[in-house]
DNA sequence: CCTGGAGTTGTCCTA
DNA sequence: TTAGGACAACTCCAG
């Protein structure tokens, strides 16, 4: 029989969904929801498994109350509409074009396969503010520097924003085990935790939205630099995964009386997501390689005792543990240490900025090709911006400056909790008898630091100095 | 084509 | 104690 189709992706909401809309509004009575679960490209992406398991069972439940059903079909997408196709089960067929650019290659095989057998499909833009392409220089070229981009970017938003269908369905929750669903779940155990933290579904995205714009959002400019505390929205997942979209947010956002400080910087965090996407699309070369080309001859170390002891969260420096910690408990990690941690490997320890990506992307729930990989690019000196090769994070410094009273660092390093704070964020100056009232003993209760701030700072200057020459 | 101001998130030394 | 400048030029981009 055929039917209309929704192809889903990461949208995982009934609002503000044009695709989903486009289907409802179907007068036909077949009508179907698809996803192709692929996962081979899942292979490197172990957290965000779990979430997409726990989206997709909250979802399924949710479409059947509009009578639509969700087929999980597992495979190759491009293969597995050809063979719809073919077998006459599609007449129309609708989605929102993905923000990652090798999802976007799918959809133009897709398209010229629908094309081919004339096969109605609309494509909406959703996942983004404007439209990748559309924002560019007046010369037709693509922005390098954020704030050009920025200006001219929310400036086209603006000249089209569109009212945003504020309708709440409702659903209740009703439990049942899906053999589709359950294939879809990581297949190790650490992400059983992520059970505590987080809750996948369009409704919490939307109460953590309406919280954070009604209690944080004008402190956002201070706060959001304190990994204790709740500064930041923590939407990335939901944004990610599409249980809200980037214009519900930005609309609710303007909608807000007293337009301060906090506003501005919150805003700007949605333009660096859309500079990213703007990046990548436009060098999509830099998803592997540096976008400073003269960076190819840096000389990166290679060391899997130290990476290892990065991933595991074991440097010796409080913070930059504390933070790789948070992300293998939680899935996510502060922006602010995610700095702090990225500094670390790329510059303490001249690990290629590509080791470090490839952690993230595995265990980060928010992961997201675009901004991953220019956040690195950034940090790393690789990227599209100036910011200068001296920058270096000092991890002592950072650590006193946004966690001065340590609460971030012995939350997740419990180990350093009768640490005085004087040396909390520097246990190897901490004097022997101390050590001995407080019972710790460094290298043993926690490790001594594997590289010397000064000397690897230093070396990491002197490296990069040679590079230009 | 030329010009000049500006560029996410720092650190460290000096006066 | 703290504020200011050096770090080192370079590229981007609007006018």
């Amino acid at each position: 029989m055929l039917s209309s189709v929704v192809w889903l992706k990461d949208d995982f909401r009934t609002i503000n969904n044009p695709a989903i809309s486009s289907l409802i509004n179907e007068k036909k009575s077949a009508k179907k929801v698809i996803y192709i679960f692929d996962k081979d490209k899942y292979h490197k992406q172990e957290a965000q498994r779990w979430w997409l398991a726990k989206s997709l069972e909250v979802f399924q439940e949710k479409l059947q109350e509009l009578n639509i059903t969700l087929d999980i079909i597992s495979g190759n997408a491009e293969k597995i509409i050809k063979n719809l196709v073919n077998n006459k089960k599609i007449d129309k067929i609708f989605w929102n074009k993905s923000c990652h650019l090798d999802e976007n290659r799918t959809e133009q095989c897709v398209k010229k396969i629908l094309e081919e057998n004339n096969i109605i499909f609309i494509e909406f833009n959703s996942n983004l503010l404007n439209p990748v392409e559309k924002v560019k220089k007046d010369d037709g070229t693509p922005f390098k520097v954020f704030t050009h981009y920025w200006k001219k970017a929310e400036k086209i938003y603006l000249e089209n924003n569109q009212k945003i269908d504020e309708r709440i369905s409702s659903y209740s929750k009703k439990k049942k085990i899906n053999k589709d669903i359950e294939a879809i779940y990581p297949k190790k155990n650490w992400n059983k935790k992520f059970e505590k933290y987080w809750d996948p579904s369009e409704e919490k995205a939307i109460e953590i939205l309406n919280n954070f714009i009604k209690n944080n959002i004008e402190y956002y400019a201070t706060n959001r630099d304190i990994p204790s505390l709740s500064g930041t929205s923590k939407l990335s997942p939901y944004l990610k995964f599409g249980q809200i979209s980037v214009h519900q947010i930005m609309n609710k956002c303007l909608m807000i009386k007293s337009k301060k400080i906090g506003f501005r910087k919150f805003i700007n965090e949605i333009g660096w997501r859309e500079f990213s996407h703007s990046l990548l699309h436009n060098f999509p070369e830099m998803e592997k390689n540096n976008l400073r080309k003269e960076f190819d001859k840096f000389n990166w170390i290679k060391n899997d005792e130290f990476l290892k002891k990065w991933k595991k969260g074991l440097t010796g420096y409080p913070i930059v543990d504390a933070g790789m910690r948070e992300l293998y408990e939680t899935g996510w990690m502060h922006n602010r240490v995610r700095m702090i941690t990225a500094s670390f490997l790329v510059k303490h320890l001249r690990i290629h900025w590509n080791e470090g990506e490839k952690y993230f992307r595995n265990s980060l729930l928010d992961f997201n090709i675009a901004n991953n990989v220019s956040g690195w690019q950034w940090v790393a000196g690789t990227g599209a911006d100036a910011a200068p090769y001296f920058r270096i994070f000092n991890p002592i410094l950072q650590g006193e400056k946004f966690d001065p009273n340590g609460e971030y660092v012995t939350k997740w390093c419990p180990e350093l909790k009768n640490v005085p704070i004087e040396f909390l964020h520097k246990p190897w100056e901490m004097p022997e008898q101390l050590q001995n009232q407080i019972n710790f003993k460094l290298g043993h209760s926690y490790p001594l630091p594997i590289v010397k701030h000064v000397e690897a700072r230093n070396s990491a200057l002197k490296a990069f100095q040679d590079l230009k020459k």
